[in-house]
DNA sequence: ACCTGAACACCGTTCAAGT
DNA sequence: ACCTGAACACCGTTCAAGT
């Protein structure tokens, strides 16, 4: 959970010592640029000139470059997860309809941030071994999909199904649509909002009531 | 398609003039090293070095880096399809075990390559428009999958919905499955050959039937 | 036509030194 | 305790020069 600082400019302040909380001014500074060309073409010495300090004033606050990227990851899982929360907790009918809402969401939430949901799965933190916390974060939001799973089991809206492979089921489903849409890599006309709506709609409800019939 | 050339060895060759087929040999020993060690830490220069020529060479063959990933990005798109096509035949029954073999059948393909299939869909290659040989591949690759939704619902075991979402929803399931895998993203005791094999035909199989009831 | 080697503008990371 | 600046071992890419 970030306070609410202003977040930085990205033209360099004067120089000289930080104030206070350079570990959360990087990860904002960080976050900005990431949000705006993705991680692969964002460098720790433009991350680091971004929040006005020297390019190596960054390894104070996180062992390398990596660190601070799972950092990044991190706040994108919890977001997620937040969102999952409120869409359950905003939406009736029961299990049903929520684990739909929710499927929908985690689209739209990729569409709307690409860069830091491509981020979260990407290869720029290969180990997450290293960072427990980003771990907890993920199975945090995993949680909160079983949850919805589990409640539509028990009232019997849901195939009964090991619990792990319904959620994996409905997470990857979910998952792929996202990360092929933003990567752009399904042959379409346009993807624009209203055509990613549409689409999550469809592919999610399809889901539910199974290819075959 | 290639020519059945015998793979370089990684030790660089004595070095001067490079005999014939260099396009080709930067090509094996880069999709060498990727299967190895992933796109992230390999570098041109060592592809280079492994292909026994100067790190300049390449570019009389390739515009740039990215234009020799995504050949080899175009390669797997390649097998991946070829693979869908000989599961269609050898699969009896019908479009809809022909459909969840090809599921299966891609899920299998990423956990075996995983390097290549994360190489096909990251942000190494952005710009996908830069390399339409590359997007035909694709494009290839989403329609023998298409084509086997279309059988299933003329044939009327398969539900009635738009080909495109159809076929959409289809992929996304076994792609983020795959990519979750690959990746290590899900929370699970071991993630062997078994393990693989039985999550992708429950998540499959819960596709087609549906998660709700 | 095909390849090399020097050169350029970058990287991430380390480490002694400054305040 | 926190930050800087020089230094190291790398990158991808260009370009004149060699065969």
């Amino acid at each position: 959970m970030s306070f609410p600082m202003a977040s930085r400019s990205r033209k360099p302040p004067p120089r000289g010592y930080h104030h206070g909380d350079l570990k959360n001014a990087l990860r904002d500074a960080a976050s900005a640029l990431i949000a705006e060309r993705g991680v692969e073409s964002v460098s720790l010495r433009e991350i680091s000139q971004a929040a006005g300090v020297s390019h190596t004033a960054a390894y104070r606050h996180y062992a390398d470059k990596q660190a601070l990227l799972a950092a990044i990851a991190e706040e994108g899982f919890r977001q997620l997860a937040d969102i999952n929360r409120r869409t359950i907790a905003e939406t009736p009918g029961g299990p049903v309809p929520q684990l739909m809402a929710c499927g929908r969401a985690y689209v739209r939430f990729g569409v709307q941030r690409p860069h830091v949901l491509q981020l979260m799965f990407s290869q720029a933190i290969p180990d997450w071994s290293a960072h427990p916390s980003l771990q907890q974060a993920s199975e945090t939001l995993a949680q909160t999909l079983a949850g919805v799973v589990a409640a539509g089991q028990a009232q019997g809206t849901m195939q009964p199904a090991p619990l792990g492979e319904m959620t994996l089921t409905a997470w990857s489903l979910v998952h792929g649509l996202a990360m092929l849409l933003v990567g752009r890599r399904i042959p379409a006309p346009a993807i624009d909002d209203a055509f990613v709506e549409h689409m999550a709609a469809q592919c999610v409800a399809l889901l539910m009531r199974g290819l075959a019939r």
